[in-house]
DNA sequence: TTAATCCTATTGTCGGACAATAGCAATATG
DNA sequence: CATATTGCTATTGTCCGACAATAGGATTAA
């Protein structure tokens, strides 16, 4: 015989609506940038009072899959790579990941990307990257800030132009993570500019060669010397990065 | 002059709840695994009611930043590289990534994945691989699941080796979405173990040989055999995968 | 026609209330 | 004495009702 029962299913009501939102959102019956139904209408819909309504909203808030538009009202947002990349990388932060871990994957896959870079960019894109270094080429050799936003912009190209969003959230998550960080070393780095600036320009060179191993070969240089920049100036890198 | 103002701040209060103890897990003034206030005790701290100190706990507990713990209470937790993976493959299929995004960042990432696994995987690691092969090797040639977790878990063996929190949070994000399209065609696979366990052999034997070059090489070859199950499957691999 | 004003729908927040539940203490039972 | 049952208490989950704040649209004034 079997008279035993099944564990009855009972997980909070908030969490019920949000998994139902979230339901008809993958399965495509909530489609990207509708709007969702006022709280009044999900109370009624669902059976629950606002504030449990409300409870499932902020989880739906916080996982990326509504966010405010005009007049506070809630739409659906499939998560875009970017903002995958955003919650990721905080996740890093929080977790406690160090400066290696994070120079380890950029040293691991960036390589590997930017041969992959090398067959896949438009010639648009490239001009784009061009574009990128006169644009730090132009700024004095003082303003760090440039020469940050310079390094990552370029690195956000390539990520760009591989065309495919696994990549590019991955890749994004990195840069954000390095952005911050090299903000506060660049100004001990001495020169970083100008040799930034020479492994852009031959990173460039082989994209338009599309020749993919010296892509990856200055990619690799390229990283390399970043790095080197975090040695001179002493950060610690089995700290975790902030 | 300047008679103007800044724009006042004015986020929500639940969402300044969020902000507020989120800042206390970063900054480490709430450790990990501390215990968090009850809700009351967070009300009279923060001067609001209930209704909103939960919302932001809603925020909080989406975030990954607080789950529950014994007697429904919450404590902290620092997201771990397996959260980051499972909440970044649930959104990059809720963003609609297709197959052939996956398998393109599968083959690039996992072949450098390998070559540096065959320089840092602990001997250890190395008889776990081994001993995953055997376990997969004694299934049944028709136990498809076998299969499917044989696979996963091989990969996920090599990620978690190498020893760093970031790649592996990437790689087995990654993992988990093969996982899960691979469970639907493998039994239209014809002899898909076979060829994964010859696979997973020769990577096996690169690793103790520290031979990073074969060892990439090898994971290149079978990545490509299993995208090809997938062809031989005819699955549209411009589709959303699931 | 444009600019100021009112109106309305909706969200943000509040306060209180009660049921459900987990963990613990007290009690009963053998 | 050991174990099982029961009751107690603190805390969470949910509900209700209310009201202020605000954004957009409608309406009126210029």
């Amino acid at each position: 015989m079997d008279g035993s029962f099944e564990p009855i299913e009972r997980a909070p009501a908030y969490m019920k609506v949000f998994r139902a939102i979230e339901e008809k959102i993958s399965s495509g019956a909530l489609k990207d940038g509708a709007h969702l139904p006022t709280e009044a209408d999900l109370c009624a819909q669902f059976g629950v009072t606002r504030s449990t309504v409300r409870e499932g909203l902020r989880l739906l808030e916080q996982a990326g899959l509504i966010v405010r538009g005009p007049a506070k009202k809630f739409f659906i947002k499939r998560p875009a790579a970017s903002d995958i990349a955003a919650a990721a990388s905080k996740s890093f932060a929080l977790g406690g990941v160090t400066f290696s871990e994070v120079w380890d994957a950029l040293a691991t896959m960036y390589p590997e990307a930017a041969r992959l870079a090398a067959m896949r960019l438009s010639k648009a894109r490239i001009g784009e990257l061009e574009k990128s270094g006169d644009a730090l080429k132009a700024a004095r050799d003082d303003d760090h800030e440039a020469t940050v936003e310079g390094a990552v912009a370029f690195f956000q190209l390539i990520a760009k132009g591989l065309d495919n969003r696994v990549m590019l959230a991955m890749l994004q998550s990195l840069n954000l993570m390095i952005g911050e960080s090299l903000r506060h070393v660049i100004a001990r780095a001495p020169k970083a500019k100008d040799r930034i600036l020479d492994a852009q320009r031959k990173l460039v060179e082989a994209f338009k060669a599309r020749d993919g191993d010296v892509a990856a070969d200055w990619m690799t240089k390229h990283i390399a010397d970043l790095k080197r920049g975090y040695e001179v100036a002493k950060v610690d890198m089995d700290a975790a990065i902030l």
